[in-house]
DNA sequence: CTGTTAGCGCTTTCAA
DNA sequence: TTGAAAGCGCTAACAG
């Protein structure tokens, strides 16, 4: 017994409820009551033994809208991405969208092209995660925008993610109470990146604010592996107990921590401390303090701001656009 | 100057370009040489200035095909899942085919969910990394399915993933070689798990045949935080050198790396294995020895192996059903 | 409440 | 080579 090769469609559902095609449009609209109760019945019968469900494709055809959401991820190979991807996902499901998403592996080339098959797709809002600047295609396809994390300049879109600045003074603050007077500031190159840039400024000015002496470490794609150099150079003249180091992010976390390993530096004595909590910060030995990002809330905030200007909601829901991050104090930063 | 509030048409490119609907399509389509080169220039022409670029959508309706692939992740949160959906999209990429992936957060409600969504916006195929057994839903649509690492009773699909029996044998062999006599295995409860099953049955069988003495511990959703005390009866009565805890994959060896800093056991002495590579696995004194799985090629095959089914390639598309892992050995593996 | 009638944007015969 | 016409599955007026 073959399975039915073509999926049934809403004429054979009518049929066999002995109805016609805009009823059993209805039932599966927004008009259900609409209908009599008989006739609910008998299309709901009828839709059941032929296992029918409405085909979106046609449906976003005529006006009713994709349901589709694109959501565009810098690094989809970083635990924080997929966190915010996370709750993208539970707000859609909540709003009753569906999600593609997209991974540019930092390609501005791939951003591009990912941007023209969402376009195609006609998704009715986009999420992005930008790597690029890639704010000419957007503007000209006219959908709603709202950025995660990272800005764009020259593109008037909302922007959702952590509040550096408090995340900066949270860090300082955090690491003058514990006794350290140098800094060392550890970043991934932030030239394009709106947030490294950020943070950075902010903490350039607020440790001089609060008395700091400090410095810079740019990690660079070549030697994010291999920046131990800069560490060295930074403890060397130190006494302990007076130092420490402040990553930007996940990833220079976790590059200074293998410098750390390779270089034998006691955490603690010299300070470590990251933006963004990662699975074995806690693990390791003495643990390393972070700022943890409310993953879960940035990206339902990122929707919700989606979804304020896709529907004309009475009350538009609720989103906060710059988020606080939480302190996790560990045996990193207890010199 | 407002933007176009609705994106340009197939029907404004033929009137800017002077030609016909059918044209322009074929312009769009694999028959682009049958145009005259003038024809094929004045519509590239009148597509760029518009802004043109055919909806997908309505593409699919006209028996076209979607040109869509489904993805079905049991948790996204779990590095594994994430590298293997790096090799996927990539593979898509190249195939021409766009994705989407819905996360079932382990939930068998959610993945029945999901399945309908994907069917209804009707991808030609499905790549699944089963949580439950959605075997009945998934025959009844009679869309193509690969299954990514766990096998479905009763779905005759293809499996792809890790060869199970070669990891354990790979890892038994290594710490035979590394004097440890006596194991414990940790996995998480295996019941619905075929690889979980799998990676199991072998353990206990080759244990036996290559001599060691053998305990498992099973994981249950409760104390998969605290399953200390397991680890301590095991270790108590066994003299250093001698024994050595054997993890069935990643959250297990995060697990069990928890509590060897909690019980304060040193790895080394008490060796410490886990199948699936981990970020921090290098970066923990003095390294967690892993069997890494080739998160890419798994991937990569697992779209090959379905657009074999989707499209008679006059070559099919070679791939591997199982693969091989790489032994990383590392510190905890060094008595 | 329910059915009829047009299309949505595109592909695809079938002629010209 | 090109164009005209007939839908794909569904929604949305518009009548009954």
């Amino acid at each position: 017994m073959p399975s039915p090769p073509t999926r049934a469609t809403l004429i054979d559902v009518a049929k066999l409820a002995g109805t016609s095609k805009s009823s059993v449009s209805r039932f599966f609209g927004p008009e259900r009551d609409k209908l009599s109760q008989s006739l609910q019945q008998r299309v709901a019968e009828a839709a059941a033994t032929l296992g029918y469900h409405p085909n979106q494709m046609a449906r976003g055809l005529k006006g009713g809208g994709s349901r589709l959401l694109g959501m565009m991820v810098a690094d989809i190979r970083n635990p924080f991405s997929v966190a915010v991807m996370h709750g993208v996902e539970l707000a859609c499901r909540d709003f009753g969208y569906s999600l593609i998403v997209c991974n540019t592996d930092n390609d501005p080339a791939l951003e591009q092209h990912h941007l023209a098959t969402l376009a195609a797709y006609q998704v009715e809002g986009l999420i992005i995660n930008a790597v690029g600047q890639p704010g000419q295609a957007l503007l000209e396809s006219g959908v709603p925008v709202v950025l995660l994390d990272r800005d764009i300049h020259h593109l008037d879109a909302e922007v959702i993610g952590l509040d550096n600045a408090l995340a900066i003074d949270m860090a300082l603050t955090h690491l003058a109470q514990q006794g350290y007077r140098s800094l060392l500031y550890v970043s991934e190159a932030p030239e394009h990146t709106s947030t490294r840039q950020a943070r950075l400024d902010r903490f350039q000015k607020q440790a001089d604010a609060m008395g700091f002496s400090r410095q810079t470490l740019m990690l660079s794609r070549q030697d994010i592996d291999t920046p131990c150099a800069g560490l060295a150079a930074f403890v060397e003249p130190h006494a302990p107990g007076h130092c420490a180091v402040l990553c930007a992010n996940g990833n220079a976390t976790l590059a200074m921590a293998r410098c750390f390993k390779q270089l034998d530096v006691a955490m603690g004595p010299v300070g470590l401390m990251g933006i963004d909590e990662l699975e074995w910060c806690e693990l390791m030995t003495p643990g390393v303090t972070t700022l943890a990002q409310p993953t879960d809330s940035i990206g339902r905030d990122a929707v919700a701001c989606l979804v304020n200007q896709l529907e004309r909601r009475a009350t538009p829901l609720a989103f906060h656009s710059r988020h606080s991050p939480r302190l996790l104090a560990r045996g990193s930063t207890a010199p």
